[in-house]
DNA sequence: TTTTAGCAATCTTCAGATAAGAGTGCTAAT
DNA sequence: ATTAGCACTCTTATCTGAAGATTGCTAAAA
C-alpha cells in the first residue's frame, strides 16, 4: 500500500466525494470551496499533481478537473471512505420483504424481492444468486411417482432448502439392455428410496454427481434397476447451475447513470447482463470471500466490467452459501452499498436459516 | 376497412418495405428505384400526398419523405404483407431446443431457450409467459411431508405440468384455536391428502382457490384438521402469477434498434420491461384470442408501448395455454416474425405437450 | 521550504453561420 | 392521368468564434 500524505488523503477523499455527487471531473477550486477551504485552489492543484503522479487520478483533457482512477477508488474504500449506515427507514424496507416468509412465499419471490430492493435502495443493478446448491449435503432423497413415465425427485440438503426436479424413468437404459423399459412399482420405488438415501445422505451434492456410480457400486446383475437411471442422469439430477438461479433486477436503474448515456457502452453492459451465465460466472469469482467484497473497474477481469464496479457480500443459509450483490459504475456511492449489502447478507443469514435446524 | 386503389396499395406497400429495410423515411425516388420503375416519381408523389391524406403515411418535417403511420402498418399487416416464410435453418434452430426435452432439460428451461431463440432470429425481444396454470384442471394432489414444520403440494394438472409448493403446517391457524398446533403425521397426511383428492380434482385451479370452503365442507368440528390448513392457506397454494412466469430475452436486441437509440425512449422502455407484472399484464390482454395477434404501436393501450409492436400467439399445453411473443420497434418484419410465431407456437403445442396423454 | 496570487495557455462547449443535399409541392406541359 | 422542371423547405454536417472553465507555470509571499 502506497503511503500518501495527510495533505493528499485530503485532496483524494474530497475529490472522489463531489465526484461521486456530480459525476463530472473535479477542480481545485470545487474542492476548497466544499472541504478544503484553508488553503487555496493553487495548494491543491500541486497536490493534484502529485497524485496524479502517482496514478491515483486522472485528467480527461488537458485544463480538465481531474477524475479519480481504479486505483484511486480503491484507495478510498481501503482507506478513507467512512462507513454510511443505513437509515432506519432503508432497514425497515429490507425487513419487510422478509415478513411474509416462509408463511406466504416461497424462497424464490423472496430472492426476487431483495433483488429488487437493493436495486430501489441503491438505484442501481440489483443482484441475488441463489445458494450454491451443489456445495449442500444431501439430508435425504425422496421419490414421487407423478404417472406411469415420470417420478418427482425431491432434494432435500442439511439446511432445509429443498429442489424438486422431474424425471422420466419409463425409456430406454443401457443399463437394461437398450430395449427394455424400467417399470415403475411404488414399492420398487420406495425400496430404491431407501437404498439411495443410505447409501448417498450426508454427502455433498457435487461428490454425489460426481462418484455416483462408485457409491451405489452398481452393476446391471445387482442392485434395484432404478439405480442405474439414476447413474446414468446423476448428471442432470445432481447439477443446479441454471440461469433460472439468478435473480437480476434494476437495469433501468444503471441506465439511467450519466456513464451509461454513452449508447454504445451501455449496449456493451446490456450484452453482457443478457447472458445470465457470465453474471453468474463473474459472481462465482467472488466465492469464498468473507464479507463485503468490492470489485473495482479494471479489478474485474471481464471486460465489459471495465466501467463498473462490483459489491456483493456471502449469504449463508445453514451449510449453503449464496451472493447478494450489486453493479453499478465504477463512480458509486462505495460507503452506503457496502453497508447495504453488509445489512442484507445478514438479514438473509439470520431470516431465511429458520429450516437449517429442523 | 378503407379501399385503396391498387395504385395506393402498391404504394403503401413499397414504402413500407423500404422503411422497415432502411429505417429512414422513404422518398419517391426511392419507391420508384426499387419497386414502381413504371411510373415517374412525380406520380408516386401524388399518391404519396393522398395516403398521408388518409393517414396512412406521415412526414417528420416538411419536404421530408414518408414513413408509415400505424393505420399504415396495420393496412399492411391485414392486407399487403405477404407471410415469409422461415428457412429450414431457422426451423432447425428452434426445434433443436426441444430436442432434450423432457429427458435433460425441465419445462422451464426450455421456456428459456425458446424466449432466447426467439429473440436470436428476430433481433428483437423474445418473449415467453409460463401456462396460465391456474386455468389449468386438477388431475391430483399430493402431499410430502419435508419436515416437522413444512410439507411439500405436489399439483398435478390433467396437462401433466406440475407445480410444487412448500407450505409450513405446523402453526397456530385460527381453525385450530387460536394456540394449538396442528401436529403432522404420515397417516393423517395420507388421509387428508386422499380426501382432498376426492373432493377437488377434477376442477379448475381458480375455482378451488375461490371456493374451497364450501367444497370441503368444513367445520373445526368435521373433518381433518388439514382442511382447515387448507382454505387458510388455499389463496396462496392455489396462486401462480409470480413475475418468475415470464421469461424476456434479448434486451440488447432491441436497444441496438435505430429507434431506441434515444435515451429517453428507451429507459421508458426498459422500465417497463423492468416491471414484469406490467409485462404480465400486457400480455394477458391477448389472452384467448386465436392464432397469431399482431398489436401495433399506440393499438397497445399501455403508454410505454406506444412505439412498438407486440406480436404473440398462444400455445397449448394439453388443457394449459400459454403465451409467446416477441416486441420490437413498429418499424418490424411483420411478413417474418408472424411466422416465427406461428411456427414457434406449433411446435411447443406438439413437442411439450406428450404428458398431457398421461 | 511551503504556499499563494496572478496569468497565459489549453481545451471544451455552445450558438450561430454557412453550405450541401435531399425531397417535396406546385405548375405547366405531355 | 402522368410527368418534367424547378423553386422552396427543411435537415444535416461542418465550420467558426466567443465564452468559460481549469490548468500549469512563475514569481512573490509566508
Amino acid at each position: 500500500m502506497e503511503i500518501l500524505s495527510q495533505r493528499e488523503r485530503d485532496v483524494l477523499q474530497s475529490l472522489i466525494q463531489i465526484h461521486i455527487a456530480m459525476a463530472v471531473p473535479v477542480s481545485s477550486q470545487a474542492i476548497c470551496g466544499r472541504h478544503l477551504s484553508e488553503v487555496s485552489p493553487a495548494t491543491v492543484r500541486n497536490t493534484m499533481m502529485d497524485l496524479e503522479k502517482k496514478g491515483f487520478l486522472h485528467q480527461p483533457y488537458t485544463s480538465a478537473g481531474r477524475e479519480p482512477t481504479d486505483k484511486g477508488y480503491r484507495y478510498y474504500v481501503d482507506s478513507l471512505m467512512k462507513r454510511e449506515a443505513l437509515t432506519s427507514e432503508e432497514k425497515q424496507l429490507l425487513r419487510d420483504k422478509f415478513h411474509s416468509y416462509p408463511k406466504d412465499r416461497d424462497t424464490e419471490y423472496v430472492f426476487n424481492e431483495i433483488s429488487r430492493t437493493i436495486a430501489q435502495l441503491s438505484h442501481q443493478l440489483g443482484i441475488v444468486l441463489f445458494p450454491r446448491f451443489e456445495e449442500g449435503i444431501l439430508q435425504k432423497l425422496e421419490l414421487v411417482p407423478l404417472d406411469r413415465k415420470r417420478v418427482l425427485v425431491i432434494i432435500t440438503v442439511t439446511s432445509g432448502l429443498i429442489k424438486t426436479i422431474t424425471v422420466e424413468i419409463n425409456r430406454p437404459s443401457k443399463f437394461s439392455n437398450g430395449k427394455r423399459k424400467i417399470l415403475i412399482s411404488r414399492k420398487k420405488l420406495r425400496e430404491a428410496c431407501q437404498l439411495l438415501n443410505q447409501r448417498l445422505s450426508g454427502l455433498p451434492i457435487k461428490e454425489i454427481r460426481q462418484s455416483i456410480q462408485q457409491r451405489l457400486g452398481y452393476s446391471p446383475q445387482k442392485g434395484p434397476e432404478l439405480f442405474g437411471f439414476f447413474i446414468e442422469e446423476a448428471n442432470r439430477i445432481f447439477r443446479f447451475n441454471s440461469p433460472r438461479e439468478l435473480f437480476l433486477e434494476g437495469r433501468t436503474n444503471i441506465m439511467l447513470q450519466p456513464e451509461f448515456e454513452d449508447h454504445h457502452r451501455l449496449a456493451q453492459l446490456m450484452e453482457f447482463l443478457d447472458k445470465q451465465e457470465s453474471v453468474i460466472n463473474l459472481l462465482n469469482r467472488q466465492a469464498g470471500k468473507q464479507g463485503v467484497v468490492v470489485t473495482i473497474g479494471s479489478e474485474n477481469a471481464l471486460s465489459q466490467m471495465r466501467t463498473c464496479s462490483l459489491v456483493t457480500s456471502t449469504y449463508n443459509i445453514g451449510d449453503l452459501w449464496g451472493t447478494v450483490g450489486m453493479i453499478g459504475p465504477t463512480r458509486m456511492r462505495y460507503s452506503k452499498y457496502i453497508s447495504l449489502l453488509e445489512y442484507t447478507a445478514k438479514l438473509m443469514n439470520e431470516l431465511l436459516t429458520e429450516y437449517s435446524l429442523a
